[in-house]
DNA sequence: TTAATAAAATACCGAACGGTACATAAATAT
DNA sequence: ATATTTATGTACCGTTCGGTATTTTATTAA
């Protein structure tokens, strides 16, 4: 379906798309937005600046298309965390999995989402509010489903559902800047144990 | 001492340093090391390139004095945080002070030294991690804070002092990024009161 | 009044930035 | 075989980047 076996007209692509997305990607999430250059581009990925244009658009698209992989492939475990029995389930599993997403030493550290485009110039403001929106729409995620706990008598009927999203979500975040400074995995779990220790469950 | 009464030799600065400084390190805060621009330097500041070389230095240096000014100035209020009585009361001043940092209007959202240099070039590494150990040093600082701590027997034998230090810096850390994505104060003075509930007290 | 000093203003530097025109090469369709 | 299509490679675009050489101006010391 994604790799068409019908032949295409014209000179063949020699390099392979969803790779090349895939080695953006990467530098995007070492450098940043705009720490990430069109010539450190072209040379990881191996191809020329027209190529690059020509598949995938201008920076902002490139980025875009990179950040599109990361949302589909790195980063879909949220929805196996929401999915969790209980409250303290998706809790728990939120932290823990981004702890070893964060500290996993086969791409870059931290989360792309939270640090490609904190501190910008003018012009790269709206690729700052692009993923200002990703990081509200993962928190609104857990929201959502701390609500539906509520309903379900998971959660007590006075804990807050936004609050409980925005701790975990700020925390994640904090981790996020932790571990680009070089804390440790063991450093963050301890950190995850201590903040659950309040969490609220129905008596 | 600092502002020198005595007459100087040659044409007289035209702009105060300190004034300038504040400037440079309001568009530092805003924009990061790597976005804020000397062209926007030399614009707000009002002064043109050589005066402000001439004054500061490089861009690195100049950075390093508004980051100067940054530490002496608006986050001076960590050295009264930890001289609060209890490990408890030092937890909530930290984080209390910090929201209300964050959120003044006064000055750009967030903190300098958690978002300036997160995601860089290569050209700026040096940045990046002078930020790092900032960061780290104010960690260790509650750390230390909380050692004593155990030590006054105001906290149980079996905390661990560098996770709580950790784990307050990493909400520090995380609060600053939902800041400058559009949390209010009420939102997180929430998640405050939430954190805190697990502190660890003698019994 | 003149020399010395130091900042201001203008104009410029090479390098890197993101982005593209244009000619060429490799494939398919006719 | 030829036309069409599409990617590649080279060479280039104007702009902005951080940083400076040079001249002029304003002040003090002698």
């Amino acid at each position: 379906m994604s790799t068409d076996i019908k032949k295409m007209r014209g000179r063949p692509r020699v390099f392979d798309m969803d790779e090349a997305l895939d080695k953006a990607l990467e530098i995007f999430w070492k450098r940043g937005f705009e720490g990430a250059s069109i010539a450190e581009l072209t040379e990881t990925l191996g191809i020329n600046k027209p190529s690059l244009y020509g598949a995938f658009g201008n920076k902002e698209e490139i980025f875009k298309k990179a950040l599109s992989r990361y949302v589909a492939g790195p980063v879909a475990f949220i929805q196996e965390v929401v999915n969790q029995p209980t409250a303290f389930d998706v809790a728990q599993n939120f932290l823990i999995k981004a702890v070893e997403f964060f500290t996993d030493t086969k791409h870059p550290k931290g989360c792309l989402i939270v640090q490609a485009a904190l501190s910008v110039s003018a012009d790269s403001l709206m690729v700052k509010d692009l993923l200002a929106n990703y990081r509200y729409s993962y928190e609104h995620l857990l929201a959502k489903r701390f609500e539906k706990a509520k309903e379900e008598g998971d959660l007590p009927n006075d804990a807050n559902a936004e609050t409980l999203a925005k701790f975990l979500s700020t925390l994640h975040q904090g981790m996020s800047v932790q571990v680009t400074s070089g804390a440790s995995k063991a450093e963050l779990m301890e950190i995850v144990e201590f903040a659950l220790k309040s969490w609220p469950r129905e008596k």
